[in-house]
DNA sequence: ATGGTTTTTACTGCGTC
DNA sequence: GACGCGGTAAAAACCAT
């Protein structure tokens, strides 16, 4: 099926060069100039004299006849193709030992052509690395903003992704899907973890292919991430319900003390902290409803009651000790 | 696949504005 | 009557086995 070294062809429909012919006055003789973009000569047509050169042909080279056309035929190269990694612009060298003409090859020229693609494929799968790792950085980038992550996490996901891609962790495996792990693992690595219903909600891949490509990526690179910290949740959360500082470290003060108690475990982190949020509004008299905890939090109010009753349980437990 | 645990969904009753 | 809240039962989701 492959050609020899390959080109797809693409039609060069006109290709003659345009002959400008803007005219100013030759500086030696005023006579008329012409630019010759043949040579990428600006010449005078009188004495000869060459007023510039080597200037580049910006132009199309080849001719559009309305105004459509113009738009579509951009300038140079041929037509590149989505189908591969890198729109097929780098070089194959075909594995037959062939020459142009169908020759077979000298056994010389044999073994060079090997050495040649091997060298070849090296620098292409090098450069698709590259590649890849340039589109997932800006996938990251992208997702990071949408979720308000900070810099520092930015970088931490970069460095996962790319020791990712260092293990040939990728194959079989989306681009998009790991770096939004990365991202997830990095938030919950800065201790500013999104839930990954959030981190869900900024791409095209589905909570259950994040967790499964999270997990794979955590333990294929050995990345030990404590479980979430409901207080991490807080600061957001109250924020995001305008809730004063006051509220905020009451809801703190609740968490660590369901943590001497030991009523958090095997409960959901965030479920804990929006409980304590709640909590935490009232005792302030900031009452926010349970709905709108639950809006931010993404926690249905059932879980904020049984949680804030268990939280209101430890209190009590400690108090009395 | 299975069973145990947690979370969610849906519904109900109560009190208040 | 709408709203906030509490509770319950059943379904769904999750996790380790």
């Amino acid at each position: 099926m492959s050609e020899r070294i390959s080109t797809r062809e693409w039609d060069p429909t006109e290709t003659e060069a345009e002959e400008s012919d803007e005219k100013h006055g030759c500086p030696e003789c005023g006579g008329d100039i012409a630019n010759d973009t043949e040579h990428g000569e600006v010449v005078c047509q009188d004495c000869g004299l060459v007023v510039d050169e080597d200037n580049i042909d910006r132009g199309p080279e080849w001719r559009a006849f309305d105004a459509q056309e113009k738009d579509e035929k951009s300038r140079v190269g041929a037509p590149t193709t989505n189908m591969m990694h890198d729109k097929g612009l780098s070089t194959n060298i075909d594995w037959r030992d062939k020459d142009a003409y169908g020759n077979s090859l000298s056994s010389k020229q044999r073994q060079k052509m090997q050495r040649l693609r091997k060298w070849n494929e090296r620098f292409r799968t090098r450069d698709s690395k590259e590649r890849n790792l340039k589109q997932a950085l800006g996938e990251i980038d992208r997702m990071a903003s949408a979720l308000g992550l900070p810099d520092n996490v930015r970088e931490t996901a970069s460095v996962i992704y790319r020791r990712a891609l260092d293990e040939n962790l990728l194959p079989g495996r989306s681009i998009e899907g790991v770096s939004t792990s990365a991202l997830y693992a990095a938030a919950r690595q800065a201790g500013v973890p999104r839930s990954l219903d959030e981190v869900a909600g900024v791409c095209r891949v589905d909570k259950d292919e994040i967790a499964r490509t999270y997990r794979y990526v955590a333990r294929e690179l050995g990345l030990e991430i404590a479980p979430a910290d409901p207080e991490s949740y807080v600061p957001r959360f109250a924020s995001d319900l305008e809730l004063s500082e006051e509220a905020a470290g009451r809801a703190r003060e609740l968490l660590s003390n369901a943590k001497e108690a030991g009523i958090h475990s095997g409960k959901s982190p965030v479920g804990l902290a929006a409980a304590a949020v709640y909590a935490a509004s009232l005792l302030t008299n900031e009452k926010v409803t349970q709905s709108e905890v639950g809006e931010v939090a993404d926690i249905s109010e059932v879980t904020i009651r049984n949680r804030y009753h268990e939280l209101l349980e430890a209190e009590q437990g400690l108090a009395m000790a």
